[in-house]
This record gives C-alpha cells, sequence and structure tokens, in this order.
DNA sequence: GCACATGTTGGTAA
DNA sequence: GTTACCAACATGTG
C-alpha cells in the first residue's frame, strides 16, 4: 500500500532512527529481492554508513558513504521494520541488515514484489526507474500542473497513477483527491476546465499533505518503521467504500474499473467537464 | 475448491 | 504517445 504519504513517513523514520549507521552484515534470505548482481550486493555495501535516506516518488533511496546508493521500491506490501535482534523475525522476513546501533532494518514483503537496486550514487539518475518520473505531486506549481495536463487526452484516474506524469500518487490517493476535486474518474484530462484543474492541483496537496500528517493509510498491510498502522484511512472518503453514502451526499459510492484498477467514486459529487466554464 | 479481490509497475501488443 | 491486458506473488473473503 505504500504511496506518497506512507514513504514519506517511513523515510522521515530512517532519517531519525538510522542515519549516520554503519551497516554491519546483511543476509539475504530471498536473492529474488535484489535486481542486478545478487552475489556481490552483500560483499559491496557491508562496512559503509547511511549518509542520507531520502524518496523521489515511492522508491526510497539510501546513500552510502561508500559511494553507493540503495534504491528500494517496496511496490504493494514491502515493509521495512527497525527493530532489535531479539524480535523474532515474522514471516517474509527476505533482507536484514544489522546496524551499528545495534538495531536491524528488515525488509517484510509478503508478495515479493518490491526490490532492491545497488548502484553507484553517481548513476543514480541514470536508472530509468528515476529518470522516468514526473514531477513530486507537492511541489509542482499550479502552472506547470496545468500545462502538463492540458497535453493529456487520457482518463484521469489512470494520468494521475502515471508515475511520469506525477510521482507518488497511488490507487486511494488518486480516488480520495478525485472526489474531493468533484471529478469523475473517466474525465478526460484536457478537457477539464480551469477552476477543475485548480481544485484539482489544490486537492492533490490537501489529501497528501493531510495523509502525511496522519501517517499514512493502513488498509490492510501498511505499517512503518515501527511497526505501527498510520490513520488516514479514518478519512477516506470514497476509497473501498462501494455502495456506502456519499460522506458529502448521500448517494451510493459507485466503483468502476478502469486501466484494471478499482476505483470508487460518488456518481453525485463527481461530474464531467467539457471545457466550456471558464 | 472456485472466483475474485488487494497498495505497483513492467512488458508486450495493438 | 495511449490503451489494454497479463505478469510477478501470497493471502483473505464470499
Amino acid at each position: 500500500m505504500p504511496e506518497l504519504p506512507e514513504v514519506e513517513t517511513i523515510i522521515r523514520g530512517l532519517q531519525q532512527q538510522i542515519v549516520g549507521q554503519k551497516i554491519v552484515r546483511v543476509k539475504v534470505n530471498l536473492p529474488k529481492i535484489i535486481r542486478g548482481d545478487k552475489e556481490r550486493f552483500a560483499f559491496l555495501i557491508e562496512g559503509a554508513s547511511i549518509e542520507e535516506v531520502r524518496r523521489q516518488g515511492k522508491i526510497i533511496i539510501f546513500n552510502l558513504s561508500n559511494g553507493m546508493s540503495i534504491l528500494v521500491h517496496l511496490k504493494l506490501t514491502g515493509q521495512l521494520h527497525c527493530t532489535l535482534p531479539e524480535k523474532p523475525a515474522i514471516k517474509h522476513t527476505h533482507l536484514v541488515f544489522d546496524l551499528s546501533g545495534g538495531e536491524e532494518l528488515r525488509y517484510v514483503d509478503l508478495r515479493q514484489f518490491g526490490y532492491f537496486l545497488l548502484t553507484k550514487t553517481s548513476e543514480i539518475f541514470h536508472l530509468p526507474q528515476l529518470s522516468a518520473l514526473g514531477p513530486d505531486p507537492l511541489k509542482i506549481s499550479l502552472d506547470e500542473f496545468k500545462g502538463l495536463i492540458s497535453k493529456r487526452s487520457g482518463r484521469i484516474k489512470s494520468l494521475l497513477l502515471n508515475q511520469s506524469f506525477l510521482a507518488g500518487i497511488g490507487n486511494i490517493y488518486a480516488d480520495e483527491i478525485l472526489h474531493l476535486s468533484g471529478i469523475h474518474p473517466l474525465q478526460p484530462a484536457h478537457i477539464l476546465s480551469d477552476p477543475k484543474v485548480k481544485r484539482l492541483h489544490q486537492a492533490i496537496r490537501e489529501v497528501l499533505t493531510k495523509a502525511i500528517k496522519y501517517r499514512g493509510s493502513s488498509v490492510s498491510d501498511y505499517l512503518d518503521l515501527a511497526g505501527q498502522e498510520g490513520s488516514y484511512q479514518r478519512f477516506h472518503r470514497v476509497y473501498q467504500r462501494e455502495g456506502k453514502p456519499c460522506l458529502t451526499c448521500q448517494a451510493k459510492i459507485a466503483r468502476l474499473k478502469i486501466g484494471n484498477r478499482s476505483s470508487c467514486f460518488c456518481p453525485n459529487c463527481q461530474s464531467y467537464d467539457h471545457k466550456k466554464s471558464l
């Protein structure tokens, strides 16, 4: 479930708890999680210190003291846990870093879709995983956003999920953002009226900022570094609420498959634009 | 057991 | 470029 707010919560935890520590030892339980050179992965990072942790979109980047960087994508069910070594490893613990501070950083991933990718820090921006990402949804200006959206003819729901358009929004927040901005998920992007584009830009900031404040949404699996749930799911207005009354107008929340993803929305609150109103 | 659902994205084909 | 579909995988629900 980790989308931008969950990943942001995790990197803030990492910045507080593990930056500055040395990676003493690496245990790989499930090599397929490592992209690229599985054999040398542990060898190349043991002994290096973690100098910086940041994110780009949903990707977590660890910069190490030896000129290497680790990219981590949690995909659907990846989790990073920082715990004392005494704590028994839970099922699906695929990777363990022993840290000089005495704790362990563990990677747990039920569905095994996530990955760790080791690369030279100097080559990081040549990686397609990073270079293909669009701007950060919290940083893009309204004008920039207008420019991008006017060039896209696809359906707005799919566009919000497209990481090369904006990096970080996933299925939960796309549905919540569209509801807050009153836009139908099938709306073609380029014929949104100016006021709606402005509302959308605003809704993106509002939803993501508030979700970060509440440390993300724990729908089924997501937990933060300390194993704690987020609480933004309390504020979900449409996501996974098919058939329930809209919290704004009482109409029944509907669900559609759009681009193979389920989309929940209120047919009454969320309407289409035809680019006439300005 | 079966059918379908679940946070992501990468590859392929049209 | 867009779009649609299937793939990776484990588990839960009806």
